[in-house]
DNA sequence: TTTTGAATAGTACAGTTGTTCTTTTAAGTA
DNA sequence: TACTTAAAAGAACAACTGTACTATTCAAAA
């Protein structure tokens, strides 16, 4: 592994943890070199701009995302899967090697985004927060054909609901530190299951 | 209604549209002054400092969102009111007298600030929450005592998905730009009112 | 060890940031 | 209308922004 290579996973790697509790726009060059102990030149040097730095932090988060939370959690019963994954979907800030200090970037970067005029970082979040929701619907198409779920429900919907209470979970979280987030979140996700079950 | 009221209503009207889309942080007396078409000097003027004025701006769009949601939906019906308030809720922004372009500013706000250090903004957004989460909490004790809600569930957690749904409807319309998220969101209002129902 | 290219630092740029102070203009009052 | 105060503009401040360019340092290959 090449230095550049090193350097650049360094900076993506604060770059995330910058990005969870500052935002994406806040964030700035001279932010990100004096936590990385670079020159702003020097970091910006492995990026076209800023722009391109912004996205890249985003796909290196998601890969970040993908490995300890949607990979993680497979398991081939649906049930298990959904389970798994809502657990480390809570916590992946937490059991990440970096310990994101602000939560989920995601979400940060998400709000920002989503009114502002179209742009190339606009244009990924929106991509990728609408992967994780056909994920999430596949999972329930996978609960329909497992007969978990009901089969004429849904999944879309179902989708929508899971991801609205994780949402949700965060702000009880982090705006209010809630000590009981967590417990809300499984209550209402034991509920939304069973809503969702096949009366046989 | 003296010149210096009436230029700093006009300046909080255009400080709660700026926000709703560019959110606080990234916003600068130099946008304001611009927007507002005043000179960067005589619009911080009727601030203290910025600080004061984003919590001035957050204060005046409270007040907007009691007037045009909280108090506009009361009835004494707290089913009647629960239905008012989640159909005036989920067009505040756009039945308001200034169309805000960028949706609800609350929430760029808490998602900006619900990470960061302790702050004079940072607290008002958690109290401001909070009390938005009581007051749907009492909404749902109402029920309890008109008899459509069962006694023994929790109006914590019923708040709590309330406003999760909230939430996700607002990535569904604004980032994900989906055309039926109103309905995503009233088809699980629905489903949350018959969860929580005394079975009779 | 010398050479070559890559990686980082340094410098400069024009523009913007929030804040303070002074000057000008406008409004309200006698 | 003249006076007085309120409201806004203007200028200056040091710090910071992203970007571009040059200079330097370091790493790896000859």
């Amino acid at each position: 592994m090449k230095k550049s290579e090193r350097t650049r996973e360094k900076i993506l790697k604060m770059g995330m943890d910058l990005v969870s509790f500052k935002g994406l726009v806040d964030l700035s060059i001279g932010d990100m070199a004096k936590a990385c102990g670079l020159s702003r030149s020097g970091l910006i040097a492995h990026f076209k701009n800023k722009e391109e730095m912004q996205i890249e932090i985003l796909k290196f988060a998601e890969e970040e995302f993908r490995r300890h939370v949607i990979k993680k959690s497979y398991v081939p019963d649906p049930m298990e899967n959904l389970h798994a994954l809502s657990k480390n979907w809570l916590n992946w800030t937490k059991t990440h090697e970096v310990h994101l200090q602000g939560g989920c970037p995601f979400i940060k970067a998400a709000i920002e985004f989503k009114d502002r005029e179209e742009s190339a970082v606009r244009d990924f979040m929106e991509d990728q927060q609408r992967r994780l929701l056909l994920y999430i619907a596949d999972i329930a198409e996978r609960l329909k054909n497992e007969n978990y779920f009901d089969q004429e429900k849904s999944s879309d919907q179902f989708a929508y609901e899971i991801y609205s209470i994780y949402l949700g979970h965060t702000i009880m979280k982090s705006l209010l530190r809630e000590e009981n987030a967590d417990e809300k979140f499984q209550v209402t996700l034991t509920d939304l299951i069973n809503k969702y079950r096949k009366l046989s």
